[in-house]
DNA sequence: AGTGATCAGATTTTT
DNA sequence: TCTGATCACT
C-alpha cells in the first residue's frame, strides 16, 4: 500500500490507523470521511487482519459498493471480497437466512417491502372490521415500525400504559390487535419486512448466546459509517456485538442527522462516550469540497441548533462566491429564475449541466422546475419519485419467482393470482382468506387443503385455484434445474403476462412491455456476474434467491445511468446527503415549506429542519443559491409563506445583496436576470416564454467518431479532445482513488480539473 | 372486468 | 390543484 501519510491530513490518519479499541470520528461534510474509513479498512488488511473478520455498516448499498470498490483498488480483489460490507439490512438478512431455523422462519423467507406490508396491514384492518378511515394503514405501518424498532413486541405494546394511552387519545385503541395480526401472519407467510430484518437478529442475538458469540468472534472489527442516522435496533446489535472485543469505529456528523423522522436517534452518536468511555475522538473538520464562504455560512447556520458535538468546520480553499439569492414574485418564475441562472452561469463559463442541482424540501415542488428546464431545453433527471422495483409491472413478475421460492407469501399470492385474469375475482378471494385463517395457513395451502372442497367456492372456481397452485409447483421444482434468467423468461412466457402485455398496444403498455424486458435484461446481469464469481458456485434456487434479496433491498438510486451525469439534478434534500455538486440551487426557502409546516411543533424537529439545510448548503462546492417565492401555488390555493426564518439566520457577510451584483454586472446573473424579468411578469404568462431569449450555448463540437478513451491510458503531457470543452493539454495527473483528476489547459486558455472517471475525452496523441 | 365519477389527501423515506 | 384510489355501474 502506497504511503497514508500522502493520502491523508494529520486527523484521518491518525484516524485511520488507530485501529484497536473504540473510535468516534465525527466527519463534518466534505471532509474526507469515506476516504478515511477507506484507508482505515485497507489499514486493517495491510496489518493482517483477516478481511473476513471485519464488518463494515453503510446506510446505503451504493455507499457500500463505492467502498468496497475504492478497497478493492487498495488490498486487491481478494481481500475485498471477502469483507463483510453492506447496508444493515442486507448484512444480517443473510445472517438471519443462516441461522432462520431457530427462528421459526426458513431460510427462504420473503422480504416484505413497503408496499406489501402496507397492503397486508390493509387487509388485517378489513378483516378485524375496524374502519379504514380511521385506522389509516399508513399511520399504522409507521406506528408498527417504531415499536419494532425500539423492540417493543406485540404483548409489550399492549401492555404499556404509555402507547396504549396514546394510541386511545388518538381515538385508535385497537393498533396493539392489528400488530399482533401482522406479526403473526408475517410469521405464517414466512417474510419479514425491512423493521423485522433488525428487530430478528436483535432476537436472535438475545435467545442464542452460542450463536452470539459466533458473530462476536467473527467481528472482531467493526465500523458503521453514518452512524447518526442509527436507530435503536441497530444500535443494539452492534451494541451486542462489540461487548466482547470493543473494536467498533463509527463514523458520522450529528450536523447531518436527518432522519430522526423515522427513528433514527442522534443520541447514538452523542451518548458513544456512555458506552465506551475509553474512546478515542477523532474530529475532521477540515472541508475539502467547499468554498470558505459555504462552510462559513454553513456554520453560521448550523451553530443555532443547541444540542450538538462542538467543532470547527472551516476550508482552506477559495474564499469563493457568496450565496446568490434569487428573489421571485411567484413559484412558477422562482423556476424560471432558476433555469435561467443556470443558463447563463453555463453560457458564462462553460460548464456542463451535470454541475449544477436544483434542491427542494419536497417532490411535489418538482414539476415547477421540470416545467422551467424543459422549456429552455436544459436536460434534467429526476431522482427519487417510483423507482423501478415498485413499478406494477415489475412486481408483477418478481411476485411469481417469490411465490414459486416461498409459497406461503401470501402478498405475492395475492397480488398474481388473478393476474392474468384467470376469473378469481374478489368473492374468491374473500372466502379462500376465510379458510386460510380458520387453518392458520397461507392462501397457497388453504388451497389445498381438503376443506377447500366443503366451502362455499364453487367448484369450477376450485378447479382454477388448484391449476394456479399446480403451475407455482411445476416451476418452483423447476427452479431446482434452471438458471434463474430462463426460470423467469420461462415464467413470463408460460403464465400468459408476456402475453397480456403484448396485447396492450397504447404507449403506457408499450413501456410496461419493455420495463419487463429491461428487468429481464437485470436477471441476466445478476446471473452472468454471479457465474463470474467462479470460487462462490451457488446453485439456481440460491441464485434467485440471492437476486430477491438484491432487489428488495436495492432502490434504484443504486444504479445511476451513464447518461444522467450530464443533467442537471432534481432532488429532495434528503437525497442530496452524500452527494456533492459545484452549482446548488436550494428552492423554496420559505416557512412553512423549509423549514415544513410539522416544524412549528417541536424544537427537535425544527433542528432537524436546520440540520436540513445545512446538509443542503453543504453539498455545494463553489456556489450555492438559495430562491424564495412571494406567493405559491400549493393546494389549490395562493399562500404567502414569507422567507423562511433560516435565510435570516445566514451570516449577512455571505449573502449576496442587490449592491453585490449592480458592482459586478458582468459576474451577476440572479439580479440582472431578475430585473430583466420584473419588467415582463407582469405580462400574461404565455408572453413570458417568448420574449426571453435562451442564452446560445457555444459548445465544442465534438468530432463526428468522437469515442472516449478509457482513462487509465490518459498520461501527463498528452494532447486530449474533450467532449465539451475541445481540443487541450493534460498538465498534471493524479491518479490516485478515489477521486482520481486530471488537470487540462485547453486550446482557449482555461485550465480545467477533471475527473478521470467521469470526463469523456479522446486521446489524440 | 373495465370504465367513469367522485373523493380524499398531499413532508422528508438510505432499508 | 392535481393525483390516486375506490366505488358504482355496465
Amino acid at each position: 500500500m502506497e504511503d497514508l501519510k500522502d493520502k491523508l491530513n494529520d486527523i484521518q490518519y491518525k484516524a485511520a490507523t488507530s485501529i484497536q479499541g473504540a473510535s468516534l470520528i465525527i466527519a463534518g461534510a466534505g471532509s474526507g470521511k469515506t476516504r478515511t474509513l477507506t484507508y482505515r479498512i485497507a489499514c486493517m488488511i495491510e496489518q493482517g487482519i483477516a478481511p473476513q473478520n471485519i464488518l463494515a455498516l453503510t446506510f446505503t448499498n451504493k455507499a457500500a459498493k463505492e467502498m468496497r470498490e475504492r478497497i478493492k483498488n487498495i488490498v486487491g480483489q481478494q481481500n475485498s471480497y471477502q469483507l463483510w460490507m453492506g447496508t444493515f439490512h442486507s448484512i444480517f438478512s443473510r445472517i438471519l437466512r443462516a441461522e432462520a431455523d431457530v427462528m421459526g422462519f426458513s431460510a427462504n423467507f420473503t422480504i416484505y417491502d413497503t408496499a406489501d406490508s402496507r397492503s397486508l396491514i390493509k387487509s388485517i384492518i378489513g378483516e378485524l372490521g375496524y374502519d379504514e378511515t380511521k385506522y389509516k394503514p399508513n399511520e399504522i405501518q409507521s406506528r408498527i415500525s417504531k415499536a419494532k424498532n425500539a423492540l417493543i413486541m406485540p404483548n409489550a405494546y399492549a401492555a404499556n400504559a404509555q402507547i396504549m394511552n396514546e394510541d386511545r387519545q388518538h381515538r385508535k385503541p385497537y393498533i396493539c390487535n392489528i400488530y399482533e395480526a401482522y406479526v403473526r401472519k408475517c410469521k405464517l407467510a414466512n417474510a419479514m419486512d425491512f423493521d423485522d430484518l433488525l428487530l430478528n437478529t436483535n432476537i436472535l442475538f438475545r435467545d442464542n448466546i452460542n450463536i452470539l458469540e459466533k458473530y462476536q468472534n467473527q467481528f472482531k472489527y467493526i465500523l458503521i459509517d453514518e452512524y447518526q442516522d442509527t436507530n435503536f435496533s441497530q444500535y443494539l446489535i452492534i451494541k451486542k456485538l462489540a461487548e466482547k472485543h470493543g473494536n467498533v469505529c463509527v463514523v458520522g456528523d450529528d450536523a447531518q442527522s436527518i432522519y430522526a423522522f423515522r427513528g433514527a436517534r442522534i443520541e447514538n452518536i452523542l451518548n458513544f462516550r456512555n458506552d465506551y468511555p475509553n474512546y478515542k475522538e477523532f474530529k475532521l473538520e477540515e472541508n475539502y469540497r467547499s468554498t470558505q464562504t459555504i462552510v462559513n455560512a454553513a456554520n453560521s447556520i448550523i451553530k443555532n441548533n443547541s444540542n450538538q458535538l462542538q467543532k470547527k468546520c472551516f476550508s482552506k480553499g477559495e474564499k469563493g462566491e457568496k450565496i446568490g439569492v434569487i428573489n421571485a414574485y411567484t413559484d412558477k418564475e422562482e423556476g424560471f429564475l432558476i433555469a435561467n441562472s443556470i443558463c447563463n452561469a453555463i453560457s458564462r463559463k462553460q460548464l456542463s449541466y451535470g454541475n449544477f442541482a436544483i434542491l427542494y424540501r419536497t417532490n411535489a415542488q418538482s414539476r415547477i422546475f421540470e416545467d422551467a428546464l424543459r422549456q429552455k431545453n436544459i436536460p434534467y433527471k429526476i431522482y427519487g419519485g417510483l423507482s423501478f422495483y415498485q413499478r406494477a409491472e415489475i412486481k408483477d413478475v418478481i411476485a411469481y419467482l417469490r411465490l414459486c421460492i416461498n409459497h406461503n407469501d401470501d402478498e405475492s399470492f395475492k397480488r398474481i393470482i388473478n393476474y392474468p385474469a384467470r376469473g378469481i375475482g374478489n368473492t374468491t378471494m374473500e372466502r379462500l382468506q376465510i379458510l386460510a385463517n380458520d387453518e392458520q395457513k397461507s392462501l397457497f395451502d388453504a388451497v389445498k387443503s381438503e376443506n377447500i372442497a366443503s366451502c362455499a367456492i364453487k367448484p369450477v372456481t376450485q378447479k382454477k385455484l388448484h391449476d394456479f397452485v399446480e403451475f407455482i409447483e411445476k416451476f418452483t421444482a423447476k427452479a431446482f434445474i434452471t438458471d434463474a434468467f430462463e426460470f423467469a423468461r420461462d415464467i413470463a412466457a408460460e403464465s400468459g403476462i408476456i402475453e397480456n402485455l403484448e396485447q396492450d398496444i397504447s404507449v403506457e403498455g408499450k413501456s410496461r412491455y419493455e420495463n419487463v424486458e429491461s428487468l429481464m435484461n437485470g436477471i441476466k446481469e445478476f446471473c452472468d456476474s454471479k457465474k463470474a464469481d467462479s470460487d462462490n458456485q451457488s446453485d439456481f434456487v440460491s441464485t434467485i434467491n440471492e437476486y430477491l434479496d438484491n432487489i428488495a433491498l436495492i432502490t434504484d438510486a443504486d444504479n445511476e445511468k451513464e447518461n444522467d451525469r450530464d443533467k442537471v439534478a432534481l432532488m429532495t434534500v434528503h437525497q442530496a446527503k452524500g452527494l456533492e455538486y459545484d452549482y446548488i440551487y436550494i428552492a423554496g426557502m420559505e416557512e412553512n415549506i423549509f423549514p415544513s409546516a410539522g416544524s412549528y411543533l417541536s424544537l427537535t424537529e425544527l433542528e432537524e429542519e436546520r440540520r436540513l439545510f445545512y446538509v443542503a448548503v453543504t453539498r455545494a462546492k463553489i456556489k450555492v443559491n438559495i430562491s424564495f417565492a412571494q406567493s405559491r401555488y400549493r393546494w389549490g390555493k395562493l399562500e404567502n409563506n414569507g422567507i423562511s426564518r433560516f435565510v435570516h439566520e445566514i451570516d449577512r457577510q455571505f449573502l449576496e445583496t442587490k449592491s453585490d451584483n449592480e458592482s459586478t454586472m458582468d459576474k451577476s446573473d440572479n439580479y440582472n436576470v431578475n430585473n430583466s424579468f420584473r419588467k415582463i411578469i407582469s405580462q400574461p404568462a404565455h408572453t413570458v416564454t417568448t420574449v426571453i431569449k435562451r442564452p446560445s450555448l457555444n459548445h465544442h463540437r465534438s468530432s463526428e467518431n468522437f469515442a472516449a478513451s478509457d482513462y487509465h491510458d490518459v498520461r501527463t503531457g498528452m494532447r486530449i479532445e474533450h467532449e465539451r470543452f475541445g481540443y487541450g493539454k493534460v498538465v498534471d495527473i493524479d491518479k490516485y482513488e478515489p477521486d482520481g483528476k486530471m488537470i487540462v489547459m485547453f486550446d482557449d486558455n482555461s485550465k480545467r480539473t477533471l475527473l478521470l472517471k467521469y470526463a469523456k475525452i479522446r486521446i489524440v496523441k
